[in-house]
DNA sequence: ACCTGAACACCGTTCAAGT
DNA sequence: ACCTGAACACCGTTCAAGT
């Protein structure tokens, strides 16, 4: 049912996805879908949803709460980088599905576990997600063809003097790196709010 | 140009913004627009824009990297926050354009003053402006109607305890002060990492 | 140079009608 | 119950024609 929508979207694009086009993928005519959803934002939703359900169970845990919350995060990005033309729904669709709750609980749990207090485990949860969904956006949003680019040759190496210098480490940029140097250093943010509590 | 563009946005949402009512608050004939703007892709950059140029321009430094770095980061979010309609688009454009430079070279200038290598003071700005904004993200979704809320009161407390034990503090939760545990929590693992390099 | 009307190839959704 | 055709009110964009 929404198979048909998730498949078109991840080879054309979200923007693609139309009532339409997606009947036409199951060989119908249109119109009949509102008989199995509600609308197009249901079935977004229900697309939404099945990308979610690529995210592999919480696995036993045997190691310590910061190698568990950063295989957490790696497995969410892993999925969400599997699937770039579906990133953007994480950016629009409301984050809390039925099917995510399993992997709610594990990671409230694992928070707990590690010190923190409800709340601030709470706090932890829902910034991790937020960071990890937005690096997300921000990777596949490279992608795009960056007309904006200010033409990098014309700029004032006397007025810009940090830019100019990170332009010559941009081809060796490595985003993954990136992206554990933030969780890293969130993880450590954690510890020492754990060492001295306030 | 943009500004009617803009203003649309901001009172109806961003898919209201299509060339034809945008020609029409113009008091203009709809296709006119084309001699002005690229396309509409181009007339959503030049919106960006415009919501970027309210990012108040950076203070002189007076005070620790720490307070500094939070002013901007809190700056953007306020921004972000202050056109809630519009924050989608900061998910979808892309991120570097000439109006923010100046902005990016005074946040790397303050990363490199605090200790960063050029490499780090980069990965730093990419995961803050990536949390920022999927943060700013996460807070403007909720406005929306939480269709999909798998109805609370009939969740099983025994299969998830920690999520029981939340939904008790989710109507006193406050998002902005977790969107500062984010920003201190990251903060303070780059205090950690500046004390011992690795 | 700038604006326009008509047209093309699309949208999501409603609704009455079919089987 | 499920599917359909026609219709409504929209889209972005092209293009030839006007001033």
């Amino acid at each position: 049912v929404f198979q048909a929508a998730f498949g078109l979207a991840q080879r054309e694009g979200l923007e693609a996805v139309s009532m339409r086009r997606v009947a036409q993928a199951l060989g119908v005519e249109a119109m009949s879908l509102y008989h199995h959803v509600e609308g197009k934002a249901a079935l977004l939703d229900g697309v939404f949803e099945l990308v979610l359900g690529k995210l592999p169970p919480a696995p036993r845990r045997t190691t310590s709460w910061q190698r568990a919350v950063k295989e957490r995060a790696e497995s969410l990005r892993a999925v969400l980088l599997g699937h770039p033309r579906l990133v953007p729904l994480f950016a629009t669709r409301p984050a809390v599905t039925l099917e995510s709750l399993r992997h709610v609980e594990h990671a409230l749990e694992l928070l707990r576990a590690a010190g923190l207090s409800a709340r601030a485990s709470l706090d932890a949860l829902q910034v991790l997600v937020a960071f990890v969904v937005g690096h997300a956006v921000s990777t596949v949003r490279e992608g795009e063809a960056d007309r904006t680019a200010p033409g990098y040759e014309t700029l004032d190496a006397a007025q810009f003097p940090r830019v100019t210098e990170l332009i010559a480490l941009l081809p060796s940029h490595d985003v993954d790196a990136e992206f554990r140097f933030g969780l890293d250093t969130f993880i450590a943010g954690l510890e020492r709010r754990l060492e001295s509590p306030r």
